[in-house]
DNA sequence: GTGGACCTTCCAGTGCAGGGGAAGGTCAAG
DNA sequence: CTTGACCTTCCCCTGCACTGGAAGGTCCAC
């Protein structure tokens, strides 16, 4: 199968098949005469695994850790756990942080809700902010 | 004053203020004529705001937009109403979709709490992804 | 034999907010 | 008079995941 129609099995483009193949997500692919790539059916199931690592937040290197742990006999699991586990505990971070944030922004929205354009001060920039 | 002065005075580096006299945060400053940028002490005010503009999330393009609404003589309160309105609307989706995600990795975290390395096929990559 | 769709490599850029470091000029203290 | 701290401009680098485009090779149908 040539670049073209994997990545429109995979749903994705051949650009980013070979960038992948480039950052090691996928090996080297097989080449035709001509040097054209040559990839067996099964590949497209590492790229929807790619995507579902990308789906659960993950880096590409961190997916490409798991591939590399997978495709050097061992099984994975427990580094997928670890990974789960640090991606969660960013996540919550991230969404304490965006939930401060919001608080503080609303707070400011509130305050501005009625411009008055003669109370702000030309030093302050604008007494809103 | 010097830029380093005025940048220990602010909380951030000469490199950033040269950086932000080049996006048009600062205005061009006055030179000594050594060449030595000179600048008056209100400057700390404008890098103070350009910092609470930060704290609300807003791009240093979006801050500019204001300071340059107020540089022409008019009140940007409005606009900034506007941006915060865009802001607290961007944030609500991004915890929206954060809180999505998170509920979707504490599944696939819970499926994997056991591992099981013989129930993982090699096609599969890792059954809890 | 030619057109167009596909493929190849390589280089460069995107957005964001700076940081690193070179090569050289300036200033104050000792 | 020299040392060291500061300043100047300049260009490149960072991370992330691609994307765009140029210049050239290949394949297949008409």
């Amino acid at each position: 199968m040539r670049i073209g129609e994997l990545a429109e099995r995979a749903g994705t483009t051949a650009k980013t098949l070979r960038f992948y193949e480039e950052q090691g997500l996928l090996p080297p692919a097989e080449r035709t005469p001509s040097r054209y790539r040559d990839y067996a059916p099964e590949t497209a199931a590492r790229i929807d695994f790619v995507h579902r690592g990308q789906a659960a937040g993950l880096t590409l290197a961190q997916i490409r850790q798991i591939l590399d742990i997978r495709d050097g006999g061992a099984a994975p699991c427990e580094h997928v756990r670890d990974l789960l586990d640090a991606r969660l505990a960013e996540i919550e971070q991230q969404i304490a942080q965006l939930t401060a944030l919001r608080d503080t922004i609303a707070e400011l929205r509130h305050d501005a809700a009625q411009p008055d354009p003669d109370s702000c001060s030309a030093d302050q920039v604008c007494r809103y902010l």
